[in-house]
Order: C-alpha cells, then structure tokens, then sequence
RNA sequence: GUGGGUGUAGUUCAACGGCAGAACACCGGAUUGUGGUUCCGGGCGUUGCGGGUUCGAGUCCCGUCAUCCACCCCA
C-alpha cells in the first residue's frame, strides 16, 4: 500500500524550507516596519462567512470551496481567501468599536478546488496585509508601497503594478450597464465564455484571450469614466500618494478582482515570465466588506500575495537564496578514546551555540575527512592521540587547509568571530 | 469543469514489439593522521496503476491515477 499525496498540493522540505524561511522573514520584517502586526486565525470558518462576502457567485465559492460538515452538522469551509476570516476576527473582537485603526498582516495555506497548474495549486500559501479603519487614500498607497517595498527587498526584478478603481459599489453598478450597453449588439458574436460574462461578469469580456472578443471590445467604455466624483478623487490622491512614495505603477482599467467586496482601489502585481498565473500579489479597498460580515461600517484595504508565485519568480530570476544549513564545526574523532574525548565538546560547542556535526558510522579517518567536506563545514575539528594527550584539539580551516591545536575556549572563540 | 503533452534507477534520460541500460548523484574501499581530483567496487527497477492485443509489451490499444501546458479562474 502506498500512500500519496493529495493533487494539488505539496512538500515544502529542506533544502527548499530555507528558501521558504526566508521569504516569510522578510516579510515578517518589511510588515513590521510598516507597524502590521500578526493575525493568525484558523484554517476553516463556517462556509457562510466566504459564501456572504466573496459573492454567491464568486467562482470561488461555486465551485472552488473545499466544504464539510462536522459531526453535528454544521457547514464549514477550508477557507480560500485570507481577508473574510481576518474582518470576522476584527468584528467578533470588537475592534469596530473603537476609532483605532487597524494594522494586521497574516501568512498560512489556502485551499481551492482547481485544477493545478503551473503556480495554481490546491493547497496554497498566501501572504497578506490588511488595513482596516480609514478610507483615507494614503492607506491605499501604503499597502501597495509595502508590497513594492517587500519584492525589492527579495530582489525582485522585471515585475509590474498595475493599478485600477472599480469605484463604490454605486459607480460600479452603472458602469456594469454601460458595458451590457456597449456589447448589447454585439452579443452574438462574443465567444461562448464571455455571454455568460455578460451577465455574470461583464467586465471580464475586457480581458477576454479569445481575438474576436478583443476586436468587439474597441471603444468599450472605461470605468474610469464612470466614477463619481469622491471616487475619481479618491483614485486620484491614491496615485499622487504612490508617485510621492516612488513607487512605479501603470493604470489598467481593466483589472478586475474576482470576489465580491472590492471598491475603489484594485491593483495586481503581475511577473509575466511566470506564465498563465502570472499574478503574484492582489488586492484592493473593500470599504463594504466588515458591515457585511456584521460589524460597524468601517473602510479598509489590503491585499495577499502568493508564495508559490513568487519564490517560482524569484528562482527563475537567479536571485540567490540562503544556502541551507550547513555545520560550523564538523568533528572528525579517531578510535574510541577520540570518540569519547570528543562527546564532551559536542555538549560545549553546542551550549555556545556552534552548530556542530559527528558522525559516529564514519570510520575511517579518510572517510570522515570526506564527509566532512561534503557536510560544507567551515571547519574540521580533530581529535587523535596527540591531541588528548595536549588536550588540544586540531581545528582545521576547510577552506584554505590552515590548521592548529587549541584549546577549547581558544576554539569557540575563533569559530564565533570568524 | 474542458483540451493537449508526459509517466523507465534518487535525478536527467536511452532501449526497432525480442535478455531493461547510460550519465550524474549516492554508499564503500585504495594500510584509522588529512577532504575536494583520481582509481576500484556497489543497481533484479512492481518501466505510475489496472485491463486488453500478441508466441512475446517499457514499446501497440482501452481505462485510471499523477504531473506539465493551456482554457477557465486566480495568489
């Protein structure tokens, strides 16, 4: 009998977790200097909470959610997005009832009943940040600015920000008529796909691959023409704020977000060279979402962003990553006597924080030499009869083959400074 | 959910329908006091799984699972 891991989803093991580590901590550390603080909440919610926010018709909660019932028989969800659990967490502690603003960052797997494909899996990991408690648009900036900040930080090249407003849920509305307007006529002739956008989605007929939906689409309206006036302001001053910032954008009026409760600002950082799923971080205002999940009316905006995506983008850009780990110290001890001379010093070293390596199959001197090599310790660490007898054991550069007897003290000291 | 490609050793790949192989990696050794180079030795692996055709299937056919690419959707 073997067993198999599910589709979809995959092992995060050494050598790669360093990899993993190192991502997270830099975004661990570019959150903090923006003062976002940890949210951590659980993996599954009741399926409502997604069905509610994300939209009935969301492609997400139609066919993507990986629902259950528990044993007395209530609905839960795996939950496929970060931000409905974060706002019921905000909601349920209360934190609508005071003025203060909000400031939470969240990392952990998300689950999606998709097909796999190349940066899409079943269980993924996403990164995210969510500023709740002001419509101000210098926190639209500030999240986008941390986003830019956290992929140069990585050393991230060759990505773009687009940026878009789909408005209030008002401008919105209208506009989605003024695009059934516009391809009305035309109806016909759009593909298969986009006729049930039509009415699902219409603004999806504007990203639409196939070539005789592009052609029907010259001189479809914008939403950008359709904002009212504290939109267009709020849009407006979002991008004065990121040209101040120095953060590099382009606007698409395009963009379109697939769940339910994104107003005015949307944007998506996109790496083309990663191919279909090309998106690694999106997201936007959702100024209706924490009324809707029962709380006081309260602005906010965030986004989350694709591990996968991004350690795949970093990888394919050659961007170098911190080597896994390797010793500092590898003890090669001969005989018996060097074996047990040799036990108390991995107790020594250790307490001073040296990572240090013995391998007790390895017998012959020659093969603990080479094994020493291959574990790419900085260090050799000696141990024969001479060396008991002087009470000083040989430390060995492995890199430029300089070696020396001393003592133990003399030892910690020259590998922690060097 | 739809369409296409691919599944052989740890990895990358060979093998006309006729005895399953190579390279790399890995392990051991070349006198238990010096690693990387070198040399010698070490591989029967349910050819993803299950059926079928055939004297004979890694190879052809069907199904299934996985994976990759694209659609869709999205991070």
């Amino acid at each position: 009998m073997n067993y198999r891991i599910p589709r979809g989803t995959f092992d995060i093991m050494p050598p790669d977790s360093a990899k993993w580590n190192y991502v997270k901590d830099v975004f661990r550390r570019v959150a903090n200097s923006f003062g976002y603080d940890e949210i951590t909440t659980p993996i599954f919610e009741m399926a409502e909470l997604f069905e509610r926010s994300s939209g009935e018709t969301s492609d997400v909660v139609q066919k993507e959610m990986y629902r259950f019932t528990d044993l007395r028989g209530r609905v839960f969800a795996l939950r496929p997005e970060g931000t409905a659990p974060v706002v019921r967490a905000y909601v349920e502690n209360h934190l609508d009832k005071t003025a203060a603003h909000n400031k939470f960052y969240y990392m952990g797997p998300m689950f999606r009943y998709d097909r796999p494909q190349a940066g899409r899996y079943r269980q993924f990991y996403q990164y995210g940040i969510e500023f709740i408690g002001s419509n101000n648009p210098y926190y639209d900036a500030e999240v986008i600015a941390l986003e830019q900040m956290f992929l140069k930080e990585l050393g991230l090249k060759d990505f773009r920000l687009e940026v878009n407003s789909v408005g209030c849920a008002k401008c919105s509305q209208e506009y989605d008529e003024a695009l059934k307007e516009f391809f009305r006529p035309n109806l016909d002739k759009l593909c298969g796909d986009c006729q049930n956008r039509f009415d699902s989605n219409p603004r999806r007929i504007l990203d639409c691959k196939v070539p005789s939906c592009g052609d029907l689409r010259h001189g479809a309206p914008s939403q950008l023409d359709y904002l009212d006036d504290d939109c267009k302001d709020h849009f407006e001053k979002t991008r004065l704020y990121l040209d101040q910032m120095d953060v590099d954008y382009v606007i698409n009026p395009s963009i379109v977000r697939g769940l339910d409760y994104y107003t005015n600002t949307a944007f998506e950082f996109i790496v083309d060279s990663l191919g279909a799923q090309n998106t690694i971080a999106g997201g936007g205002r959702y100024n209706g979402l924490i009324e809707q999940v029962g709380g006081r009316a309260t602005p906010a905006v965030g986004f989350a962003g694709g591990f996968e995506r991004l350690i795949l983008a970093l990888e394919s850009q050659g961007i170098i990553f911190p080597e896994g780990l390797a010793p500092d110290i590898y003890v090669v001890a001969m005989g018996e006597s060097g074996e047990n001379y040799a036990m108390n010093l991995l107790t020594s070293m250790r307490e001073a924080c040296i990572y240090v390596e013995y391998n007790p199959d390895k017998r012959s001197f020659r093969s603990q030499m080479k094994a020493a090599d291959q574990s790419k310790a900085r260090y050799a660490l000696i141990i024969g009869e001479e060396e008991i007898k002087l009470d000083k054991p040989m430390l060995k550069n492995l890199n430029d083959g300089s070696q020396e007897n001393l003592t133990i003290n003399q030892i910690i000291d020259r590998v922690k400074h060097s």
